[in-house]
DNA sequence: GCACTAAATTATGGATCCAAACCCGAGCGA
DNA sequence: TCGCTCGGGTTTGGATCCATAATTTAGTGC
């Protein structure tokens, strides 16, 4: 993740990089194992490079690595997730803090178009993608690559059950999400950030409870 | 990092923890390139675990890898380190808190044996070594294994700063750090989670604010 | 003498082959 | 019938060899 790529991607980043959106679009769901050859075979290179793959998505918290006996996707139980979900709740405040300052037009003209298309009615993988790129780019400018791929390692972990959560619950509470979105937009663009830290709070304690009343979710 | 040992830790494993102790000693310092084939040639196996062992601490942040160019130690700014203490102050308390009421009788003879260690008089290495033990130890009980994690990784991404402020301070202002962990230590035993999360983030802080004091740590 | 170029050296990335560990099922015995 | 043991097959871990990219150095021209 803090690879700095020097020209082209090696092979193992671009392996990486499919397997990281198989596992975060749910083709590859939690419990599932990571059999290197198959990987291989299907993507044309040597088992190398999906082995080294394997590392990066671990370090990632998108895999499970256990000596002699592969990798899988591991299953999070609800506490766990709980508590993915309070660190969100204290490092993105800290992430935003860092990065709102750097902020662009075109971040701002971004984040615009990313919220009137969720607005305007999505699908759940299109809202997922849409969500994850609206908050991830209001973090793009922290000049602290560790916190970034902290913040990153968080939502990929919990991408799974936010997706479950969205099947579940569908579009009901969406004008909820909006409307935090819109608070959250509008702070940024008043360079308020501690309102901006504020609503961001709000938006991912809400997220957490609300998950934490569907413990069916977790159930496998 | 996240890997579950089966039985024996495998070559890789193995490189990593060596490598990991001796770039957190101080041995291989910020900027020290890392060559492949002098390690596996130092440690007696192929490139290959090696290769694995890096992308190993490439998670665990304690190296920074670019593509076709190796490895190497990084070095952080002062911004960045301010950035990972901030991290600390808001991450720490909640792997306490999530990992206090677990903690056993055990635990505290042995937070007690090191402070008692740290407050007879140590040098520098032994009381990086005896203060990690000691704060990692208060998190051990953790039940997540990513919080874990991400504090252990901010601890060594830290660690070589933390080095040069103590050999440039010396043991001049030892008694305050004495007097922080006596009194997290009782707040433990009270099983007082405010208090101790308030011991907790004040002790970050005050080391974040003198280091930050001596800005020439970071000029290379 | 300096700058630019090109070749040689060096280091990393990738493929293939071999060894060791794990998994699963068949067979035996209590 | 249940449990244990012992294999065969599968899968991962490691070593060696080759290809490719980066760096350094030697050389040439201005």
């Amino acid at each position: 993740m803090s690879e700095v790529s020097g020209q082209e991607p090696a092979a193992s980043e671009r392996i990486a990089a499919i397997l990281r959106d198989e596992i975060l679009s749910g083709k590859i769901p939690p419990g599932q194992r990571i059999l290197q050859e198959e990987v291989a075979e299907r993507l044309g290179s040597s088992r190398l490079p999906v082995r080294e793959a394997i590392r990066i998505l671990d370090a990632d918290g998108l895999l499970e690595v256990e000596t002699n006996k592969g990798a899988r996707v591991p299953y999070l139980d609800i506490n766990q997730v709980e508590v993915l979900y309070r660190m969100r709740e204290r490092l993105e405040p800290l992430a935003l803090i860092e990065s709102m300052p750097a902020l662009t037009e075109a971040d701002f003209e971004r984040l615009d178009e990313i919220q009137a298309r969720i607005e305007a009615g999505v699908d759940v993988q299109a809202f997922l993608e849409l969500d994850r790129e609206f908050h991830l780019l209001t973090y793009s400018h922290c000049p602290t690559e560790q916190l970034r791929d902290s913040v990153t390692r968080l939502w990929n972990s919990t991408s799974h059950y936010r997706r479950a959560f969205m099947e579940i619950t569908g579009a009901r509470r969406m004008w909820i999400v909006n409307a935090e979105h819109r608070l959250l937009l509008e702070a940024l663009a008043r360079h308020d950030s501690q309102d901006a830290e504020r609503y961001l709070v709000g938006h991912i304690q809400r997220t957490r409870k609300e998950l934490s009343q569907h413990p069916e979710i977790f159930t496998h």
